[in-house]
DNA sequence: CTGAAAGCGCTTACAG
DNA sequence: CTGAAAGCGCTTACAG
């Protein structure tokens, strides 16, 4: 195939004149300009090749967006949660013009070593393994969601506050009877943590889940309650089980706390399935919010998880480079028609 | 900053030896491989420079989505039915190990020229502005939901066919009294196309939609319907406005159809405010499958327009490579609750 | 197992 | 407005 220099040969030109021909067609003679694109023709070139430029410019406008361990591209953008995520990431794309570029897990790092990005914004909870490389890549970047340490930049939510407004909003209603939700982030299958019977911690989650643990125990805790002896059934958002179990294992109860959303909406289609009336008979929060969680009847009580600020927020540090710096968000509650008034014994 | 040659200089030895260091390590003596490892260090050499890779293997593994002019990345995420093409298309990506780089429109096509990327995907109809400039670049690409002519591979859905099925259906119900709402693919404000009035073939939308409109008119012409005298909405899949108006300007229709997804869904919202039942009142059916048509009350009869597949044979053929094939997919109607028998006068 | 050489394709300051 | 030169960083066949 031909290159620039082929061109500029068959031209009788510079290779710095044909380079202006197509990048600053103004500097050159239109005499010279023709004479080079009819040279360019004739040899089938249809341009600078960009990863010449590339090589020379070292920019690459674009930013990568490494989803969570074993997601794949296709998973991350199913998730109503994580697409969100990465909404707020493209909306910092917009702005500046800049592509996206979801790179998937792949063995020994291959993503990470070879990506032709700007930065990164890792949105792997925890994978230390993975932000060592992306070190050694010297680029910018941000890991969502984990704390990293001092010098990286991160963001994360509070999502220890986000679950303490939750529970102490069902607690204010005079809940005492609950039920939780927690997450499994693996797909086997949903698993019960009886009450009273000790929890590792991880029986809640990854970390941010624990922290939620940490936030409903709080809130419990001031009315009295103590979260060990609430069962809980951990379980994989997707999973179809997790309503029924938490319902059969805890049939009491007048109010269930999820860590997820899918699963507060599907408790309470579960909770209908079971004759029992929403909010009536049972309470449901859960925790994020999708447009299903507005649109599920009745519309779904759950905390703003604030994902689409922590993209948008992550791409911004990632853009801007500068020494590491840590944003905090702080999730909002939001009350809509699932939760009520704990229904009298 | 070190380059690989000042790490081989450091370590007294050539190049290829310091390459080998890091791309074959069992090719290299342990003994020198430390020498290089330990000049590397000193240096603060992290490893090869992808960009320098790059240019010597011209391999990118990424494919590059073009989202529909003026959307950007973050209404490309949100768009639900769009999100679908990309969902496909990150599927096939998973399949193969390749990155998805979501370039958005820019000037002078400047996005498409410089993209590092092995192949491309228009999510765009009709833009023949930009086939050109990405023919240039010599890379395999594909076009979604639009006839690029013989030399382009293509993947399209069968929306006639889809919109045919969906009026016939409700004309099979005994329907024979309704309104559509057809598509407006940009932000301007919902427009009426009453009864009677010609109208250009833009009134449906962009072709694709023009199709649909097709096969609502060959299944409502089989049923002795004219079309044209059928009150039609044009408004954007958001516009808030559309469903209100529909049912004022065919304030008779016993039935609904509908172009978009959403739209269905809102029509089904404003029978209710109206109290309307649906479809003991008013049947309704939509084109495309999201989750919410399926969680909405009562779940919406829509065409499943086949968007996940669409990607996936568009992401298919770019990896295939080879000569231009074109792909006709044929949706599905999908029998829900928002549809049935045309009351009795 | 190791080294010298060629090549990937382009752009930009600089001198004229 | 135009050209000669330097540089972006790396890898791979080839010869030894």
């Amino acid at each position: 195939m031909a290159r620039l220099i082929d061109v500029a040969k068959a031209a009788g030109v510079s290779r710095s004149t044909a380079s202006n021909v197509f990048n600053n067609p103004d500097m050159v003679r239109p005499k010279l300009r023709q004479r080079v694109e009819a040279a360019a023709r004739d040899l089938g070139y249809l341009g600078p090749d960009p990863k010449g430029r590339l090589l020379r410019d070292g920019k690459f406008n674009a930013i990568a967006v490494l989803p969570p361990s074993s997601w794949g591209v296709a998973e991350s953008l199913r998730n109503p949660v994580y697409s969100q995520v990465l909404m707020g990431i493209g909306e910092v794309c917009d702005e500046v013009g800049a592509n996206l570029v979801v790179i998937p897990d792949r063995p020994d790092n291959h993503g990470i070593k070879n990506a032709l990005v700007d930065g990164f914004i890792f949105g792997r909870a925890g994978h230390l393994s993975e932000i060592e490389p992306a070190r050694l890549r010297r680029l910018p970047f941000a890991v969502v969601d984990f704390d990293p340490g001092p010098n990286i930049s991160s963001v994360r939510v509070d999502a220890r506050a986000g679950a303490y407004a939750a529970a102490k909003h069902l607690t204010g209603l005079g809940h005492r009877r609950f039920g939780i939700v927690s997450f499994m982030r693996s797909s086997i299958p949903a698993q019960l943590h009886p009450a009273g019977v000790p929890r590792p911690a991880e029986a809640a989650g990854m970390p941010t889940d624990q922290e939620k643990y940490r936030g409903y125990a709080e809130a419990l805790a001031e009315a009295g309650i103590d979260i060990a002896n609430i069962p809980m059934v951990q379980a994989d958002p997707w999973d179809g089980k997790a309503a029924a179990m938490i319902l059969d294992a805890a049939p009491d109860a007048t109010a269930i706390l999820s860590m997820g959303v899918q699963q507060g909406i599907a408790v309470i289609e579960e909770a209908r399935r079971r004759g029992k009336s929403v909010p009536r008979d049972l309470s449901v929060v859960g925790y994020n919010d999708i447009p299903d969680a507005l649109r599920c009847d009745p519309p779904l009580s759950t905390v703003d998880g604030m994902s689409i600020q922590k993209g948008r927020a992550a791409a911004r540090l990632v853009f801007a480079g500068g020494p590491p710096r840590h944003e905090i968000i702080t999730p909002n509650f939001i009350l809509r028609g699932s939760t009520g008034p704990a229904p009298a014994d």
